[in-house]
DNA sequence: GTCTATATGAAGATAGAC
DNA sequence: GTCTATCTTCATATAGAC
């Protein structure tokens, strides 16, 4: 049930750097999706890795840190596919291949996403971390195609939320991933195609 | 900017009951929206009011009660508009009645709904808490026009997080109430009626 | 990298006076 | 309805040994 976290890839060695770190990270990321982030105390999390409290400070100095940590892991996983989509000529296309990995990303995590989505200490730390703002305009431009009129904004408002939003709603909660990934997906490009 | 709570309508008596509980639930949802629920102490909720912990706790044995009133005075907004959907016998007019209202308090209040939507707690506590259940039933009834298959499911999942998530986007942050409001529900009205 | 031990503060909650 | 005072538990965080 944990969330994997990247390894150095290529490297001949199997644990080489920041094991310890990933641990962490990937039991904060379980817990933040059951309790929130405030409801996930520092003891929760060295529980779970298996250690002590002051361990865990040894890997971050602070929570704040370990949330920033946990986020960035998880959107790292869209930077191949931002890439990508901005590569691509055609700009049909490029929202397919952006629409296609966020809704495979937002389903395989369904509760999760909603979570760090929407969760006002997530909103505020990442606010404040510049890295984070210039990764969502990236995003937010291949959304609306480079049109900022108050039509444009609020579909891409209404997709980006959509998305994350709907994996963990209690409508689709019955729902298998492929049903769930290929009704997303025809919506959402319905709805982005949609006339203006 | 605190938001009104309803009081004995009608009544000769300007404040007749649970004025002191009024005042909590007013500042607990300013707290809540800016801090989130975990986020939100009795302390804070006690000294916004102006009063101690003690006294607060006279008026809600405990901080979940406090949730649940909050959550249910928003929503006891929507219970009149729930009512006269149910009586539209034709249900493309039904259905703009709700999409209007829903919108309306959605753009009122615009961070607040987000949290109280995905706040684990508030998910959890509601959960467990059977006129939300039912609550929710009528206003999802009315979205999929009962239509229980997996695309009318995704796409009111989709519709019913999409209004409350885009609200609070930063992409939506520079719109003014009025072309967020009429943008919204011109975008959720083309999506509920468009093709299957 | 992990541990024990501890400091300091704030959390939720209660008892009982006014 | 509100207060002071207090309890217990848990939080974040630090120091220093192994």
């Amino acid at each position: 049930m944990h969330a994997e976290v990247p390894s150095t890839a290529g490297s001949s060695n199997p644990v080489p750097y920041g094991a310890a770190k990933a641990r962490v990270v990937a039991a904060a990321l379980d817990l933040f999706t059951e309790q929130g982030i405030s409801g996930t105390s520092l003891q929760m999390i060295a529980d779970a890795v298996g250690v002590t409290k002051a361990a865990v400070y040894h890997q971050f100095p602070t929570k704040e840190e370990i949330v920033v940590a946990t986020v960035e892991v998880e959107l790292a996983r869209l930077g191949p596919t931002l890439d990508a989509a901005e590569a691509e000529p055609d700009h049909v296309l490029a929202l397919d291949l952006l629409l296609t990995q966020v809704i495979d990303l937002a389903v395989g995590h369904r509760r999760m996403v909603v979570t760090l989505q929407h969760d006002p200490v997530v909103v505020r730390l990442l606010a404040e971390h510049a890295p984070f703002q210039q990764f969502m305009q990236r995003l937010f431009r291949i959304l609306t195609g480079d049109d900022a009129s108050p039509a444009a904004r609020v579909r891409a408002a209404m997709v980006s939320t959509a998305i994350g939003g709907a994996v963990s709603h209690p409508l689709v909660a019955g729902l298998d991933d492929d049903t769930l990934r290929s009704q997303l997906h025809r919506l959402a490009g319905t709805f982005l195609g949609g006339p203006d």
